[in-house]
DNA sequence: TGATAATTGTTGCAAAAACTACAAAATATA
DNA sequence: TATATTTTGTAGTTTTTGCAACAATTATCA
């Protein structure tokens, strides 16, 4: 058990860790590339932490469409209780992209408040706030981005956000473009003729996935 | 100080609020409809409960654009920490659009361990990440349905929403289609134009606000 | 290394959406 | 209740987008 690895764990020992642990109910799984991790129906109450590999929460449409709707790495939280809703038409689980490990927790025993409620629970339950924090931030940004009506737009507002986050005016886009387009909710190959526009218009400059902004008043 | 009244401090009686107080630093603000209640710059650690009335959450592009980012109820929480990255071209701000009542607090506070660490601050802190939670529910939500790719996909995907939250296949919508075609991120008339196709094809019923799902395999 | 799969780059075309504009209806307000 | 304002309903036009298809390039893996 090397939990103390995981920032959910933060500041919290590995004995203080075994505590918790009978109130907590961890159990951990492991996953294949591609395999099923869970599904997200509404009677669902899991909450999982990824220690390690990637994972996706994919949606399917009636149409028989995929859209990815998170991306999760090493450390993120999901579940049905902290995300989305499945309906009739659209059912909703989460993948592993690779090989990936799953840290399975009892949400009552997160959520509410504890009986035993030892110290150690409450830098959890920080620990977790903090985590949904940022949650909220990664949504907010998605939904700042879905929310411009072009792909154009679109793409700016995400380049904006990759200039915030790195501080920079030159950086390397951290996926295909195929995966871009996909997080971005439009079509690849719309995608790419923007892209090329923009290019031609000496608003950015593109070399392979490194994108460089060259009019600051677009971004 | 009515505090009892808000669900941030469900589970705290009067007195232990205004111990609280001392910690959190907490102060009230009136403010009139239309009036500026803050701005989301990077530096702001400003953390908000709307206490009574209702505020947007706007963002204003480079091009003049409005976008309605968020709507903020009666014990909605918002700031900047806990949302978007205003940008050198988007600015980011709440605005009352009625007479709103705010009660601010301190992040620092809400957000790390206490030294006084009193009992009322944990159950504050649990309320608070049940808040977030909810935020992160709304925002997925959101995500979900301007994911999809075409207007007529993304209303479907809201009235799947209200189906979900009433239970019922007949429900009235809660906001004037101007409102409505904000939130789903497109433009109206066409909102209004694919609307109209819905109820010729007979997928849905429409008399003014209320909606009556027909073919059911279509939510 | 050679074969296989995935990603990228590009295009034409049809469909969808944004924009503009205006009249009718509903609401708010003085 | 009369007037002003907002919302709704509708249509034409232009722009943007999605889709399909295919070649070229790059990455993966046996």
């Amino acid at each position: 058990m090397k939990y103390t690895q995981c920032s959910l764990f933060k500041g919290i020992n590995e004995n203080q860790i075994k505590q918790l642990n009978n109130c907590l109910k961890m159990r951990e799984e492991k996953y294949e590339a591609l395999e099923e991790i869970c599904s997200y129906n509404n009677s669902s109450q899991v909450v999982g932490v990824i220690l390690s590999g990637k994972a996706y929460v994919k949606k399917l449409d009636k149409n028989g469409n995929y859209t990815i709707l998170e991306t999760l790495y090493k450390d993120s939280i999901f579940g049905a209780v902290l995300s989305y809703t499945e309906t009739e038409s659209n059912f909703i689980s989460v993948f592993a992209v690779e090989p990936t490990v799953v840290l399975f927790l009892d949400y009552d025993c997160v959520f509410k408040r504890c009986q035993k409620a030892c110290d150690y629970h409450s830098t959890l339950v920080l620990n977790f706030m903090s985590k949904l924090l940022d949650r909220t931030k990664i949504l907010s940004q998605r939904v700042e981005i879905l929310s411009s009506k072009t792909i154009k737009d679109k793409f700016l507002s995400y380049l904006s956000l990759m200039v915030n986050r790195t501080q920079k005016h030159t950086f390397t886009i951290p996926m295909s473009y195929t995966t871009l387009a996909e997080y971005l909710s439009v079509d690849r190959s719309a995608l790419m003729r923007e892209i090329k526009k923009l290019s031609d218009s000496g608003i950015i400059k593109v070399n392979k996935k490194e994108i460089t902004i060259l009019s600051k008043e677009y971004i």
